[in-house]
DNA sequence: AATGAATGAGCCTTCATTCAT
DNA sequence: CATGAATGAAGGCTCATTCAT
């Protein structure tokens, strides 16, 4: 069910169609919800969720410092470009009041692995230095532009073209 | 009266609170646009407008590449973070279907001067190889996470902090 | 509910006074109905359903067509009279443009054993020969006419009088 | 001025259209009326003043009654078949509570000829017995169903159908 | 637990009318 | 006299939520 409303995409969908899509009563909606606002939450933790999975694949022990960032890197935007509307939707979650800072708090530990990552490359000296929230934030932002564009169709994201940006990611924090 | 509604911040704002908080009456309003679209896309020109003005100030000659490019993000920076509701219309731009394409295209004029900013450093082998659009929003993306950030309050963003993310910003993009 | 809303007489009435005169709120009345449109359609269905009802009462077998005749134009004038709301709405639904043409002939079906008898009274003699669409709406002008007479309360209607008015349209078609 | 709101024809225009096709401002219009109402009733009057002109056109003395009867029945057919919005407006009038007692009662004086002529043709034994108002509307309804028949156009109304349908009314009227 | 009809505040917009200029 | 910007009540309709069954 979670998953029908992801796919509806938007914060904007009325509660109406959720109904009709997910084949349930809109009662039987409010049994498990209490509200609109508890689906959506209930929705951002289970994405973040996914986002923590999808971030570790293929992130094998053989694999260099820079290598794990650039697997890192492409995990999310894969992740993204296949998952559109979780995207779509991750984008408005932003730009919206229905997340309480609660289930904000919660959904962070689901990123701790990647803010570890990003500490280990700080104190082994291959990243700069800069506080962590900044330079996740900023890799996140590179990641959802390359994302934006790829999915705008404005510009085909040719594997050069998505290489050359995540070298720019990576210049950008790495250790000069 | 656009800054009124700018100062409410959001299309999601009912024309409601716009009337009540623009102090005129609903049908005032609609003598001078002819739909809440209309108004959010007169709004969107005048901000592109703004953004772009915004955008060259304190550039003199004397400034290197380098230089220019630090002033020019910091510009940006200033004005979202001193005109906050215009920098979160903006965020929600992008993810509403109101703006017409053709709106879009008349803002993107203003932030000419920039895209030839970017292509001159390209030219002058001073910033990489890479497309024009990606590279444009990959910068502004960053300027967006910096001013995110600060305007959160999550974290102080002191005059190091900041300086350290726009050369992060640089890095990315400029000649190895 | 539809009776209540024919009671209401008129399309012109704004919804808001059909929500308070049926007592039930505005969502309700839209869950059953998707529009205003599609209230008056299904209800000048309906009374096209009732009309075609009224208008065969009382005929019996044993009736000269003459005499058929004069019931039926009884009928439909007792109809009217005694249904003031049905009358008025039927007269506004001429003039408006929300009952679709489909809604239109769908509710024509209902008037054929009418424009059958019409056209047997032709081909038996015992009417001249004229246009059966225009035939129907000339008698059924002269009841309209009949009932805003007596409704209007300008005249009193008595038997005498009414009588002679059928007399009248019987001698309009009649065969000479 | 007017002759533009007859245009527009119905009551349901509103003033911000006859505002913009009339050329003049809106408070013009309220100097000159002091409401809607107003116009529509002083439209009223001027088009019964029109229908008064126009029946009794062509009227020779050289006519018999019946002649005549045909004339004044294609004269108002006619002016209604070639301003169609007048009818249409005409029509309206019937169905909206705008028009004021008073403003018919006005109205109606320029019928009396027509009446007169009915009365008339009572007392020359050429036509039945029977209320003139009942006669004159009977006669109208009847008149107003072709017009409505012919501006359909559902039905061509060649001249022998008009001729048949004047012949219909004539019948419904004259004296057996 | 599940239903879905019912709710009613709120949405964007229109329109007859007013009033300062 | 003329203007037209301003008014604000009212219009049709939506939608998150409730509640009797």
């Amino acid at each position: 069910m979670l998953e029908l409303v992801v796919q509806q995409g938007i914060q904007a969908t009325p509660m109406s169609q959720v109904v009709k899509e997910s084949g349930v009563a809109a009662g039987t909606i409010y049994h498990h919800f209490s509200s609109k606002e508890e689906i959506i939450n209930e929705l951002y933790l289970n994405l973040k969720i996914d986002f923590g999975k999808a971030l570790s694949e293929h992130l094998t022990a053989d694999l260099s410092y820079k290598e794990k960032f650039f697997q890192t890197w492409l995990n999310l935007y894969d992740y993204f470009c296949e998952n559109e509307s979780a995207f779509h939707f991750a984008e408005q979650i932003g730009h919206c009041t229905m997340i309480t800072s609660e289930t904000k708090q919660k959904g962070e530990i689901h990123y701790l692995p990647i803010v570890e990552f990003f500490a280990q490359g700080i104190s082994q000296n291959v990243l700069r230095e800069m506080d962590l929230k900044l330079m996740t934030n900023l890799i996140y932002g590179n990641i959802v532009t390359a994302v934006q564009i790829t999915l705008s169709g404005d510009l085909i994201m040719t594997k050069d073209r998505l290489y050359s940006v995540i070298e720019s990611s990576w210049d950008s924090i790495k250790k000069h």
